[in-house]
DNA sequence: GCCAACGTTGGC
DNA sequence: GCCAACGTTGGC
């Protein structure tokens, strides 16, 4: 089972609004980057898990995790013109380029842990997430980090 | 709003 | 294929 982070802007969609969608499931739609679409595409299996991450926000944070429902399938938005996910390249193909998966809300963290407390722990200091420059918005967690994470966040069911 | 760092684009 | 220009990300 691999661990992940997901990133997205609270004021778009944040870990509130998966915990209130239907299930506690949403897709994950809007992905633009190849890197990050290629990890969700290859190595997104069922039942990984992610943590879900506030970022271009006051106290970025991870708020709490989720769990890989459904694996990799195109993602349409690319090919709708009223979306703001639309893509021209995948229209004009007539086939996305891009895919999603669908995750679902399992442990709300009853401390979100921030990226200042992150930064300053002892163990996390190769977070890629604290790496110069880093702005991947998937990107693989290792087990040690992951673990004591979720300890530090004190994870309670949604 | 600033700006460093990085990804993408497009002319050559 | 190179690389300058441009756009985006995301913390601060």
């Amino acid at each position: 089972m691999k661990h992940w982070l997901m990133k997205t802007e609270p004021d778009v969609f944040s870990f509130d609004a998966l915990v209130a969608a239907a299930n506690h499931t949403s897709c994950w739609e809007g992905v633009r980057n190849y890197q990050a679409r290629n990890f969700m595409r290859d190595e997104f299996k069922k039942g990984d898990e992610v943590f879900i991450y506030h970022s271009s926000t006051e106290v970025p944070a991870v708020m709490g995790i989720a769990q890989v429902v459904r694996e990799a399938y195109p993602d349409a938005s690319a090919l709708d013109k009223k979306s703001e996910y639309f893509d021209e390249k995948s229209a004009k193909d007539g086939v996305s380029r891009w895919v999603m998966v669908d995750v679902r809300a399992t442990l709300r963290f009853k401390k979100p842990v921030t990226l200042a407390a992150i930064r300053a722990t002892k163990g996390l200091e190769e977070m890629l997430l604290l790496k110069r420059g880093q702005r991947l918005s998937i990107q693989p967690v290792a087990d040690k980090h992951w673990d004591k994470i979720v300890k530090m966040g004190e994870a309670v069911k949604v």
